[in-house]
DNA sequence: CAGAATAAAGCAATTGATTACTTTCTTTCA
DNA sequence: TGAAAGAAAGTAATCAATTGCTTTATTCTG
């Protein structure tokens, strides 16, 4: 008595959608799963394709992780400094950017597995280039913002700007790691204020503000 | 004409250090290589073993890396926490440990990249478990530390014990990924006085001190 | 606008390579 | 001499990629 699977009739669809489809299944799936035991034929089942199919679509894996990285890329810094560009002061840029960054992680939990599991790759495959480019504009966009923040007053001029931007992401990734440990990656935009208003305190103006 | 290999007059070893020797050589490979990628047969080689012969001395591959954990645990905190242990004032004892800590990546290249990798893998593997209670312990090491600061008048005192160590192990993880960006690992130890300079002033008291 | 022709998208099955682990037999040495 | 340690070959499983063929979609033509 086997129970029939439904007929499903079977519908074609182009390449550029499931490229898309197939990328954000690996987002996905990357929030349960480490990202170097991610097979085809498990990304396929997710898009609702036979295995072999996804290589319609892609001409072989690399490619894919390829085509994942610049997507990434593409969404980190699009959404992240957008929030920045938002607000005239570079501390409140500074912050708002963070915090974007952490909500970015807290919706694709899967992401600092993607990007962490490609930067541990040694060699320089097109992929882990990506996210190294994409590290190095985030940093230039931090130090950019601090030496701003200096010329608008708000930042203590004699500042290490280089050093405080390796802090920034240190302290985004301490967060995420920390969220690793405990399991708890919805406790990451909670968490977030603490350490950013602690490192905040790394580069802020030693004068006793009279206001606040 | 082959060339006759050297006649290798095979010698016998006891288990105990044919294990200590597989565990120092997957540290080592690790620092080439992603552990995900780590085959049986690579380890052998580098342990001058057929692949088989492995299988002499771990049950299989987990008890392996379970084992490699175990070492690197217990590397890591005897060497970080001794040099914290050798200083009086808390907030000298962070900063020995901080720079004890990049001084055993810089020395074990290989390290970062396996904990990260453990830490990847969803689940609650034994090797996974032994990360974690590592990074758990360290944590509770860092707040011990700043709590005593504070007790000692040495650090501000409304401080957010918590979020400081999490921003501690962020400072240190930021060092590391950017060495995995640049590739060079070597220029850690270089870069580590900067950012702990900075980090250690998001703690400091406000005061203007006026020695120094 | 019907319908043939062509291209694109799909499945099922297979291939070849890789890998963790086993088995069989040999060598060492306490 | 017997148990531990090793080599070498083998095994079953897994995985990326390919192949042969079918089905759907699009384009061309009269």
């Amino acid at each position: 008595m086997a129970i029939a699977k439904a007929p499903d009739k079977r519908t074609y669809q182009s390449t550029e959608l499931r490229q898309s489809a197939t990328i954000e299944a690996v987002v996905q799936l990357c929030a349960e799963q480490d990202p170097a035991t991610l097979t085809t034929a498990r990304i396929a089942e997710e898009v609702g394709l036979s295995q072999g199919a996804l290589f319609k679509h892609f001409p072989n894996k690399n490619r894919l992780w390829e085509s994942v990285a610049g997507w990434v890329s593409e969404q980190l810094t699009s959404q992240v400094f957008r929030e920045a560009d938002r607000h005239e002061h570079a501390d409140q840029a500074l912050e708002a950017m963070f915090f974007a960054h952490v909500r970015f992680i807290a919706r694709h939990p899967g992401i600092p597995r993607l990007m962490l599991g490609e930067l541990q790759k040694p060699g320089n495959g097109p992929a882990k280039t990506i996210v190294r480019q994409t590290l190095a504009r985030y940093r230039k966009k931090v130090v950019g913002l601090l030496q701003l923040g200096i010329d608008q007053g708000r930042i203590a001029a004699g500042i290490d700007t280089e050093a405080a931007a390796v802090l920034y992401l240190g302290a985004i990734q301490g967060l995420v790691v920390q969220g690793m440990v405990s399991g708890e990656i919805a406790s990451l935009e909670q968490t977030a204020p603490r350490i950013f208003k602690l490192y905040s305190a790394s580069f802020q103006e030693m004068t006793n503000d009279p206001e606040k």
